[in-house]
DNA sequence: TAGTGGTCTAGACCACACC
DNA sequence: GTGTGGTCTAGACCACTAT
């Protein structure tokens, strides 16, 4: 079953294509946990490739915790618990992977007045008054998770319904469907805080939970922030959890 | 003010080198802040190297917020507060970023009986009875930030001194240069709750103030679990930053 | 000694941006 | 067009691990 060389355009990029079928091997349980894959110098072959591009491949595919090589042995499986992604954290994948049923409410949607931290935080000119405001609560099932509050840099021309949203489910796959907006990469400051009168509520705190807040700028491909949330969770019942990794290079 | 070029042994890799002497230039501020660097091709020529091994140099600067390329235009210099680390946090490191001088005192210090939280993070076997402990108390001056409770998967024959820690204050750089142990990734839970009675006390807690929670497990270049941590922060002290980026690939 | 991953080269062609 | 970054190749040599 040797692959095909797909055509050369844009579409379909070779190291990507072989990260997928690499990546497909190791979730299907055909190339084992703690076991060896072929040599890159086989993988090549297979593929009718270079090595640097098989390189290319594993070393995404390293970097997410799939596989380890080492040097003069081979290129090993790792077991499935280290294939953490440290990527956008998307609420709705989130709750999925944990079984649950991902569900949202509106509370509050449409354009509002720009705030200081607003402002700040999107890098608004002088010019811009008004921003697309979402405030949701989140829900795993009925349990609800976390309350999100997301300010986006909309022209006042581009309305998002509330049809839209709920259809769609993430806000993310939205902006990207609909506008086009994709994101790049975001910072985010996280910190821990007690719950407001109105957090109590919605979230149906115990006496003895917090918040654990996250608030998050994300970037567009160009690099303009699009995008910025608070996220309030109860700390009984989210977790936030980050794989951190030193590359090859600061070793 | 060409670049010689180095033995090719192992003492230095020439991507890295390449990779500190533009970071060089752009801390610096040789490189300006939103202005173009040499091209590719033109740093190959400069450093007598390949575009490749330029490209590897340039691929790390761009992952850690220094620079950003846009096809057909050129690769940007990024500004300052676009350069956050996505390492491992170091506290020492944290605190002296913001100016401050970090200080620790020692609570705890040595051999103890393996509880099964601890077990199961180090995946110890069932001959291993006793792991080295060290509890901490963080500071930056004389304001204390958080209390570090370290469980160190030690043979034990290899004790740690008091002194030694507080001689070289990063608890990692001694285990690096003491041991060879070097931490190579880690995953971090993080999570808020209320204090302790004994964090209130040894973090001089306000009655509005509640924990920030992060327990890390460290795995050494050998993959094997070396450290569990448990952090727990002052939440109007410490807030946790981190940066996530979505690589090339996933675009 | 044989086989593995790690580094590096010199070149090719493509897709994109600007003139 | 010309010049830029993005992808890919075919090969070389090195360093490490087994046997």
């Amino acid at each position: 079953m040797l692959r095909k060389l797909s055509s050369p355009s844009k579409a379909t990029l070779k190291h990507r294509e072989i990260f997928e079928e690499i990546k497909k091997k190791i979730d299907s349980g055909e190339w084992e946990e703690n076991r060896t894959i072929p040599t890159e110098r086989d993988l090549a072959e297979y593929y009718y490739s270079s090595r640097t591009t098989i390189r290319k491949a594993i070393e995404r595919l390293k970097q997410r915790g799939y596989l380890h090589s080492v040097h003069g042995q081979g290129t090993f499986v790792l077991p499935p618990q280290s294939r953490e992604k440290n990527l956008l954290h998307s609420l709705t994948d989130d709750i999925r992977a944990k079984g649950g049923k991902p569900a949202q409410k509106i509370i509050e949607m449409g354009f509002t007045q720009v705030s200081d931290v607003i402002r700040k935080n999107l890098e608004l000119d002088h010019e811009t008054h008004s921003v697309f405001f979402i405030k949701r609560i989140r829900y795993s099932g009925s349990v609800p998770i976390g309350i999100h509050s997301s300010w986006l840099a909309l022209d006042v021309n581009t309305e998002i319904t509330e049809k839209e949203l709920l259809d769609t489910g993430s806000l993310y796959t939205l902006l990207e469907q609909k506008l086009g907006l994709k994101a790049l990469e975001a910072t985010e400051l996280i910190s821990a805080r007690l719950p407001s009168k109105q957090e109590q509520e919605y979230l149906a705190l115990e006496s003895n939970e917090v918040i654990l807040n996250c608030s998050r700028v994300t970037l567009s491909v160009t690099r303009k922030p699009m995008e910025y949330v608070e996220m309030a969770y109860s700390s009984a019942r989210y977790l936030y959890k980050t794989r951190i990794t030193k590359d090859n290079f600061s070793v």
